[in-house]
DNA sequence: CGCGAACCTGAGCAAGCGCTTAGAGCGTGT
DNA sequence: ACACGCTCTAAGCGCTTGCTCAGGTTCGCG
């Protein structure tokens, strides 16, 4: 009926998490987290469709917040990874741009159920585990501050307003995770294009 | 210390909701929705922030979802109703387009705790109201897309796909609830206005 | 004054929550 | 052969949850 490795039809990258049970717990987490939301998700559901029994759990993670905070912990990781390496390609900073926001939007859209639970159950992390994560999201933001400020210095972009438009554009990529249907007409290659055009756009990109 | 008139640093907006306790009740909800989110509040910590019983919240609503709704469907009126007044004034569609967006950007800012709620928290609502209010979202939705609709059949906009972009400045407006502080160094209004210029930019309008 | 309606509280119920514990099953090293 | 360590389960503990209900207070109105 449905492996463990297969989610938003595509290969689950959580090959980083082991054992296999750990592994089948964190995707059942997602899963759970991003249809209900963190608290409305009970263990038992999450061990449920693990197919294990609740107590199952905590051998794997001494809390359910420790699952919330693992999930986000590689979400943020591999978006963040996702942005520099857009960043550090060649090319003009139009196309470091386009690039960053392309490869952002698709994973938003093709790991939607990942992403929502990464982007919008922060507040239900502990003060220490939000900390690291905002610090993550930090870095996010001045990867994307630096292409922008790069294209503006290089007269390629006109931008009145760098850290208003930085976060605008990452506003914009972030809440695909919230609408993106998978059942929906557009595919995220799609939507990524649309978005990397959008955003050159908003920063008066050279035609 | 706190008055009930007083939110998000304005005059609360909820006249229509009495008879007054129900809307001390109300108030308290929104405040405690938006910052732990519907699930993880509980109706004790709503009747306490009214200063009331918990069972003083069951006289004036039937359970905690209908709160829920009842707030979810003002603000989605509230919405709705700024755009439509954009919509329908005079002026260019780029005229009209930027006092759309810095009227709902606006709001969003200034009552994001409200907004976070009304934005946030549709899976909880029951199926019945979750539909109700999908209707109002579609007719947002529709009110947008019109103005830039007719800004493309003026001449006045270059917008490759219309339903996409309508999509992408919503979900950017909408977004605002989510990051906008207001301890932050923005004001709802600078907000407001950055966002009109970069979605005119967006639509590619004419200077 | 007295009556009824509207409003609110204290106490608490049934259910469900996160998490723990005792112990079973089993593959592995010696 | 056997003890060990790892994984998992059945049962359940203590607590909190949404919600109820019997009863008290307050008020407008005759």
């Amino acid at each position: 009926m449905s492996t463990a490795e297969e989610t938003d039809g595509e290969i689950a990258p959580w090959s980083e998490v082991t054992p296999e049970a750990a592994r089948r717990l964190l995707v059942a987490a997602v899963e759970a987290f991003a249809e209900r939301g963190y608290h409305a998700t009970t263990t038992r559901d999450i061990a449920g469709r693990a197919g294990m029994s609740p107590a199952a759990l905590y051998i794997h993670y001494k809390t359910k917040e420790e699952l919330l905070h693992r999930i986000s912990r590689i979400g943020h990781d591999r978006a963040l990874r996702l942005l520099e390496t857009a960043a550090d390609s060649g090319g003009t900073a139009s196309d470091r741009l386009a690039d960053a926001v392309r490869s952002f939007v698709r994973w938003h859209a093709e790991r939607h159920t990942t992403a929502r639970v990464v982007q919008y159950e922060l507040e239900a992390l502990s003060e220490e585990h939000r900390d690291e994560i905002v610090a993550l999201r930090r870095k996010t933001d001045a990867v994307v501050r630096r292409i922008i400020g790069e294209g503006v210095s290089a007269g390629e972009f006109d931008v009145p307003d760098v850290p208003g438009t930085t976060l605008a554009v990452l506003s914009l990529c972030i809440d695909v995770a919230r609408w993106f249907n998978a059942q929906g007409s557009r595919t995220p290659e799609e939507v990524g294009t649309l978005y990397a055009d959008l955003v050159l756009r908003m920063v008066g990109a050279q035609k």
